[in-house]
DNA sequence: CCGTATCCAATAAGATACTG
DNA sequence: CAGTATCTTATTGGATACGG
């Protein structure tokens, strides 16, 4: 793995090139992007990348832990398992993950009806919150999928959102991550998610995050 | 390249990781990077990617045509070979080389006394320009690195650049890409590169592009 | 359950030589 | 100069087995 490092540099004094070797390995940006919204599981990590195999992330996160960009913290006994949290500069990747995100999504070939993990979707909304749009839009909106809950927040135009158990919500749906996907990328009806609260507010909710424009390939 | 494509996706709806699948590929931002200032011929872009092979060169600039961001155009007789530029939606993924490469240099492993190309100085002065310390500081800024030529614009706080032939400029550097870098980024004296002009305009221009602080690795 | 280690087959990358 | 072809090496992913 040390001989991997030194053979496969750019050799190139440029930032871009070397915000490559850091991040640039296949899985190593979306393993850091599930680790944005809080400390994850090895496991955790395995389900929501659907593809990755073991070995793969325990390099992505060896290589990872190296650089400094995540820790990792064994919990207390009576869990005695280890969880990932990104350190204080792997969380300020977060502007690359949506960048990317938000560049893609003008792409023609990207296909929405696929799987996306509760972290993605979360921080999707964040990307694509549109800051107009949601001008003067106040609500505080609860999401629970499964076991993982989170409570968001949009306001001025913004949408942040931790993970919390919701409670004094606006409006809370419950379903899984791409029912929440179909709903505010796909036009699919407010009910085929689990909703409970202010409809009103939710029915404008889903609609302040519209997808842009896509690309001609033609160019 | 059919096959690979199919096997090779991450299967997740996320933006992010449709994007990693458009130039997530080794190389392929890189060379999407030194098209952002207008059409290279596959020699410049073999010169300005030290390191690359000609295989793998051939192969990201089909595979990045095949997805709409870059064309490829046959110059006339004369020359009767083909450039290759980014398409307009290929131009939109400099935010995301911006980005990436603002966030490395916060990077303590980053070592600048590396090879650069023209173009990476070029946009790395984009990237890092600040915009607080440039307020108010207004020039026409030339750059001659052998045959290439770039006039930029520092303006309300911002740095534009195109390539042009330096004329009615404020002054100019002339010398290589890493001696602007080590100018610019090292602190190198201003009189380890060739300039002619305004040396009190230059003497302040160099102090605009400040390296944030490095990140801490113990996080 | 939480990982890590090992082995194997499929690909991608790198080096070099070669052709129009 | 602009790529192709070929060969070698490295990385990836999948399966499985193994220790805590």
């Amino acid at each position: 793995m040390g001989k991997t490092e030194a053979k496969r540099r750019y050799d190139d004094a440029c930032g871009t090139a070397h915000g490559l070797e850091l991040i640039g390995e296949r899985w190593a940006l979306l393993v850091l992007r599930e680790l944005m919204l809080g400390a994850r599981r090895f496991s955790d990590l395995r389900a929501d990348l659907p593809g990755i195999s073991a070995n793969v992330l325990t390099q992505r996160l060896t290589e990872l832990e190296d650089r400094g960009l995540v820790r990792r913290k064994k919990l207390p006994p009576p869990a005695s398992s280890n969880v990932y949290e990104a350190t204080e500069w792997g969380l300020e990747a977060e502007p690359i993950v949506q960048v990317l995100g938000r560049w893609a999504a003008r792409s023609p070939m990207h296909d929405p009806t696929m799987p996306i993990s509760a972290t993605s979707i979360m921080l999707s909304l964040k990307t694509m919150a549109d800051e107009k749009r949601a001008k003067g839009f106040e609500a505080r909106i609860g999401f629970r999928f499964g076991e993982e809950r989170f409570v968001g927040r949009m306001r001025k135009g913004r949408f942040k959102v931790a993970r919390a158990e919701p409670v004094d919500t606006d409006f809370t749906f419950t379903g899984t991550p791409p029912q929440l996907a179909a709903v505010i990328y796909g036009g699919a009806p407010l009910d085929s998610i689990g909703f409970d609260g202010d409809a009103g507010l939710a029915r404008k909710f889903v609609t302040l995050f519209p997808l842009p424009p896509k690309a001609s390939v033609a160019g």
